[in-house]
DNA sequence: TTCGAATATTCCTTTACAAGAATATTCCTT
DNA sequence: AAGGAATATTCTTGTAAAGGAATATTCGAA
């Protein structure tokens, strides 16, 4: 359960978000999110970090630099979550009925 | 976009993730969630505040009381975001080699 | 019409975290 | 070996938001 609350927090920082946006596109360096985004490299880098100590991203180092990449896994995690809901939406035709009579 | 961001936020919150995980069974008053969660009375309405302004649940007051209970829309919106990305999963084989040869 | 129960709101304090600035690290090139 | 590029880390500061305590509100029941 941890870990979609890890994931639900590393997503939900705007500019965290929006390097995820870039990075569906494909894999890119610190510094070209930092352009791309308008940020400055030592926030794209602690971003990262954040995305990446939450298994969001995987960076493989080039020499110099570092390209950073999506992971499937989180998102599919996050996903088989909200799809336990599913059932939820349908299998009850509002139980607020049978709720209200239940309640005394 | 700002939607799923607000999405992200509400559930990202530990007591907030538990509530929502609370109201799957079935709606339940600010009381029942307080006494189930162990949290104080405000701060679960403080809460549930949050998740009704990002449109997670709903409330509907009965005398006394104010059942809430979960809408669908959010949650099927943020899984249908995370649907955008299964084509990424399998579409590219990678395209991180790809990516180095195009890097100079 | 007052009382108590359920809930919301306000104000204050505290904490988490993002940004800024400066510096450290790593690696290539010369 | 030295210098510069790319990136990471540290320290500080500012701010948003969560918790605590007290109070306001609303409603049914007596």
């Amino acid at each position: 359960m941890g870990e979609k609350l890890t994931t639900l927090h590393a997503l939900a920082e705007p500019n965290r978000f929006h390097i995820v946006e870039l990075l569906r596109v494909g894999p890119l360096t610190v510094g070209e999110i930092a352009d791309s985004l308008k940020l400055r490299q030592p926030q794209v880098s602690k971003h990262l970090r954040v995305l990446s100590d939450s298994g969001l991203v995987e960076v493989q180092p080039i020499a110099n630099r570092r390209i950073y990449k999506l992971q499937s896994q989180p998102f599919l995690e996050l996903e088989e979550w909200l799809d336990t809901f599913r059932n939820i939406w349908e299998d009850r035709f509002d139980r607020l009925d049978e709720y209200l009579k239940d309640m005394k």
